[in-house]
DNA sequence: GCCACGGCTGAACGGACGTTTAACGTAGTA
DNA sequence: TACTACGTTAAACGTCCGTTCAGCCGTGGC
């Protein structure tokens, strides 16, 4: 995080990022005051309410996400989308702001998790057209499958984290991605390559009864 | 859930099973008092406090589960384990409520996954075993990715009901777990059968990785 | 009939927290 | 210099909410 030379508007707005991202959205508006070394009067006054401040906050980080993923158009393959903000140490807070979001449901979730199945959709499109990657019958819900499967890691990691073992996402962002693409990372390209049915029985069953109910 | 006929202490538990899987355990113990019929001072008498109170529901939750497992032990794929309990309308709550320490990350919620990984292990191998289910380097690994897609897809639900999309787990759990098995079911079932690459080449590169780093 | 006791209630207490308010200091302007 | 505008603060306000307290009521035992 940039420091000490902002705007007090603009350290609020950074403080209350991490804060929110480490504590979750209850942490009290004196506490991000503190952190950004200013009074509760004026986060007030400069954005309304705590409300505002949050849909001030999570505007903030949508707009850098978005230059973040314009300037990495060159990815490698969709499964890194999701680490690569957290690799970054400067962007760690807005990540564990981007998990709380999703915990709490928040709007800006709901914006993320559509930026990265449309990513999924380009880069799976972008796979088959290079032949590495097999053509669907159900293109969007097989990227809404891939991003699932990140968010669901992701959602266990914190349990997990909260239950003492492993790292949380929302404490240190790049540790706990690099431990749960440790953990993860064999079984899901196993998956990925091979499938986890020896044929296609059940698919066919699927098909067949979706033709005739 | 069963009514009148309960003692108040009963009451006042399922009352607040109810109330948190329905609005999150920010709910006020005078909320979950009313709806029990009941004084808020008699929710602590009975209880200590709403923590307490909580992990009760916790317990009863976990409790519940067991008993309802333990009789539906012949089940189908491992895919519908967790659609099972809010199959069953009397048991919507429990699920919402499920959905809700999820999302808070509450101790359950680890017990709760833990369980179904488990599940998902003993699944795949019966799997393996009668023949259906390719053998894997990483059991447990794949276990758990299996289930992180179901929880991810439920995560992703709720963003979506927040956002004015479809149905809420937390609101009426049976038929949010139909609309997402709807929309995920035909791709799911074309990962796990075909995969998703046209051939090893990735895993093969992070095999040999994983040998000489 | 009286007492004790447990279930139960309504009112009150006290803390946490978002927000309001009045005032102060400083920089820019006439 | 006087006036204005604005960034800033400390204290106070009001509300929500968990919890406590004093007492009421009905039941069972003596």
């Amino acid at each position: 995080m940039r420091s000490e030379d902002l705007t007090a508007r603009a350290r609020i707005r950074d403080a209350a990022v991490a804060r929110f991202g480490r504590d979750g959205f209850r942490a009290p508006v004196r506490t991000i005051a503190e952190d950004a070394g200013v009074s509760a009067g004026l986060v007030i006054h400069h954005f309304g309410s705590k409300d505002a401040l949050r849909a001030t906050c999570d505007e903030h980080v949508l707009t850098v996400i978005r230059e973040q993923k314009s300037a990495a158009i060159s990815l490698a393959s969709p499964s890194e989308t999701i680490g690569l903000l957290a690799g970054v140490q400067e962007y760690a807070p807005l990540f564990a702001y981007i998990v709380r979001s999703l915990l709490d449901g928040g709007a800006l979730a709901g914006h993320f998790v559509d930026g990265l199945v449309d990513d999924a959709v380009a880069y799976l499109k972008a796979g088959e057209e290079a032949g590495t990657v097999r053509s669907s019958a159900d293109p969007a819900g097989r990227a809404r499958q891939v991003v699932a499967t990140q968010v669901g890691l992701l959602v266990m990691a914190q349990l997990d984290a909260a239950a003492g073992h492993g790292i949380a996402p929302t404490e240190s962002p790049a540790a706990a991605i690099t431990q749960l693409y440790d953990r993860a990372m064999l079984a899901g390209l196993e998956l990925y390559t091979h499938g986890l049915f020896t044929d296609s029985s059940y698919l066919d069953a699927y098909l067949e009864y979706k033709e005739k109910p």
